[in-house]
Order: structure tokens, then sequence, then C-alpha cells
DNA sequence: TCTGACTTGTCAACACGTTGTAAAGAGCGC
DNA sequence: GCGCTCTTTACAACGTGTTGACAAGTCAGA
């Protein structure tokens, strides 16, 4: 029964996270300010923290920083809203392990707690990557390798990749790409999406004219077919 | 890909909804009190409607029962707070489908919306596969498989198949189909339906020539037997 | 049973929408 | 401005869907 703690000023929010974990079984404990989850982060010794930047108070980047500051190095996920890019970089670089964009979905969310638990608690710090064929993919760290050899990936792509894995085996049409990776409203008239589905294949396919990962479905979308 | 009409005036759920079922692969709108809901529940034709039963203007209770009233049985999940028994007996009363109590987690409202979808369509919606003799076909992954070995199939007969099967059991007039699966307003007076059962008859009948799963009714249509 | 009118099955060529790809354009941070 | 990524445009290549013609099948009435 792994514990979470949640720091999160907003009560919608809040209890919508706590049910969500403690109906997957986590044991919940909630702070409804950066003092208060200060406090808790010290005493109780939680297995994750889902962490809001945005509070008054204390912000979330601060107690951040307080924590790592005073030994702590229990994974911290950070949620930050949307747009504020500096966020992510600041959150790493104040020793967070992981951020989530507003608004996210609870899959999601609970997708990276996972994979972060998985990583922390096994011991050793294997990575929190996803390989398939003779491809290693590290999300957290940005790095692609095929066949051992790094190999450059954007943000963009990156994205597009985790979609994909998160769904691999079903079809994604591009409208929904368009929507969960890029992000809403906008273009659903363009190439856009082919493109970077055209530049992923470069980079992961061994052949790219004839995929074996991401495969297209004529008239429905793509199929990423895991390993 | 299913459609859910979300009716939820706090802002912070609705977006949390939202983005989860987006996630999820479902068409999503969202409605911010009761009249809005209402209308656009008679303007779209959602799959299921997720309704608050606290809202501003007029309540999901009244909502629900307007939209039984007016004929619509699309199946609708309430909202009720924590503590409000009575609703959850009105509300079943007023001709919801099933109702969940606020506070809840995502998933345990994900998992009452494709177990009500399960049931209502007929299995076919966004279950993971459906079976009928020796075929077993899953939309989601846009697959088909005959006698355990794949068998290609396009976007069309996909569709066409998935029309049937929703419907199986009964006589289907070719200018539905036309309707339904090709989309027409006009009638291209051709044999364009008859074309395509061909090619799906080739695919999954033992003998194309004397159908099992697809039969002709002569004058009328045709009927999908299922299992 | 035979016949004629109508409906349905089948075929292959064609038309059209969809996708792959390169290259130019736009946007942005350094 | 420069370098970077992302987006758009344009066009070629591809594959599916459609079509019309004709064969085969069905049914009702003679």
């Amino acid at each position: 029964m792994p514990k979470v703690l949640i720091i999160e000023d907003d009560a919608a929010m809040a209890t919508a996270l706590h049910d969500g974990f403690a109906y997957e079984g986590y044991e919940v404990v909630l702070a409804k300010d950066g003092e208060a989850g200060l406090k808790a982060a010290r005493e109780m010794a939680a297995d994750v923290v889902i962490l809001d930047v945005m509070m008054p108070k204390m912000n979330g980047l601060d107690v951040c920083k307080r924590l790592r500051s005073e030994g702590s190095n229990v994974p911290i996920i950070m949620l930050t809203a949307r747009g504020q890019e500096i966020d992510k970089v600041l959150g790493l670089k104040m020793g967070a392990d992981d951020y989530v964009t507003k608004p996210f979905s609870f899959m999601e969310l609970m997708a990276r707690v996972e994979a972060l638990l998985r990583r922390t608690s096994g011991g050793a710090r294997h990575a929190e990557a996803y390989g398939f064929g003779d491809v290693v993919v590290d999300f957290k760290k940005a790095e692609l390798k095929k066949r051992g050899v790094a190999v450059e990936v954007t943000a963009r792509e990156l994205k597009l990749l985790e979609y994909f894995i998160a769904h691999r085996g079903e079809v994604v049409p591009r409208e929904r790409l368009l929507d969960q990776v890029w992000e809403y409203d906008s273009t659903p008239l363009t190439r856009t999406v082919d493109m970077h589905v055209a530049k992923l294949r470069k980079k992961i396919e061994d052949d790219p004219a004839d995929p074996r990962f991401i495969v297209t479905v004529h008239r429905m979308g793509y199929k990423f077919t895991g390993s």
C-alpha cells in the first residue's frame, strides 16, 4: 500500500485526486497549502508527493527546494499550469522527478506515479524506460536510443511517441493526436501529424518506408505495435 | 469513437472529466448548466451523458426527467453528492441508468461508463472484441481474425460490420446502410452496398456463396445473425 | 413448370481520397 | 541574425471505394 501525499489548494482537484488514488489502493494524505504540505512531508514517509506549483503561503517550487535541501529524496511530481514551460525546467532544477501539465487526465498522472514508484522502489535506478524492438526511450531524460546509439529527438516527437506507447495496439485517429499531443483546438486541416510520424519513423524504424512499429491504418489513423 | 456529454457546473470537475475522457479516446462535449446540457443533449447524439445533480438553472434530476419525457433513451450516469441517498432513488426513478457518488475516482466512473456502453450498445462499442462463429473483431485495434488468423479489413468494411453487429438480428435496408455507414444523405442508386457486403462475406463466411452470418433478405436488405 | 420482371452477386477498370515526403515558410529563443 | 523546431504547402504515389455492365438468382402469376 504505497503512501501518497497530495499538496494542492484547490479543493475540487484535491478530492478528485484523493479519491482516484484511494480507489487505486493508495493511502492518501491531503495538504491544502505549501506550509501544511511541508509539515506533512516531514512527518510521514510518503512514497510519492504530488505537488501543485501555484499555491498560497508557499508555492510548489519552494516546497520542493526546501524538501531537497533538507535531504529528502522522496519522489515528487509537480502539477504545472498549461503554458508554464518555465515551471518544467525550474521544477526539475529544483529537484522534482516529473511534472504533469494541467489540465491533465488522471490516467496520465497515475501512469507517471507508477513509473516513478517502479523506478525508485526498484532499488537500483534503472531509468523509466520503455523498450520495443531495438529501441529504448527514456521519457524523463528525454533520450532515445536505437541499437544502443543515442538519437536526437524533439519534445514533440517524444510526446507523440509517449502517447502512442500509452495506447499501443489501438488505432489512433489523427484528430485525437492533434487533440491530445498538440493540446487541443487549433489546426485540424493539416498534415502536421503525418509529418511528425514520418520523422519519428526515420528515427525508430529499421526501414521507414516499411514501418514495423508505427503502422498506418488507411483512413483510420496510426497504430503503434509495442515490441 | 463514443461521444460523451458532460453536464457539470463546477469548472475544475468539468475539465478533469473532459481531459480524462478525451485521453481515453472519447469525443467530449461540455455543458455548464442544466439548460445548456438539455440543449446539447437534444442536438448531439451522445452515447452517454454524465449528469451532475446539483446545478444552477436546472438541476440534474429535472434534466433527466425532461430528456426521458422527450423520448430520449440515452444512457445517463448521475453524479450525486455524498450522503444524498435520496438522489440515488430519485435519479433512478427519473430514468438514470447509473449513479456515482461524489467524491468519486475517475477510474470508477470510467468503469461504469464502459459497462453501460457495453450493456446498451450491444457490446460492440468500446468493448475489447466481439466474436461470432470463428471470427473475432476488435474495433479498437481495427483487427479481424478468422479461425485465429488475421484478415485484412478496410475502414469501410469494419464500419459496415460494426453497424451489422450493433443491429444484429434485424433486417437492415440498403438505404439505411448508405445513410448510417456511408453517411450519405443522397442515395447513389448503385451496387455499392452489395459490393461491400460481398467483400465482407469473403472475409468472414466459411462459404461466401451460402452465407451464414450476413444473410440477404430478398427485397428488404441484409440481416446479421450474431453468434 | 415456365416465363418475365425484378433483385442481387460479381468483376475489373477507373476515379478519387488518403498518405509519404521534400522543401519552403513561420515562429521562437539565444 | 542564427539555429532550432514546428507547420504548411505542394506534389507524387498509393490504395480504397465506386461504378456500370452483365450474370445469376428470386419470386409471382400464367
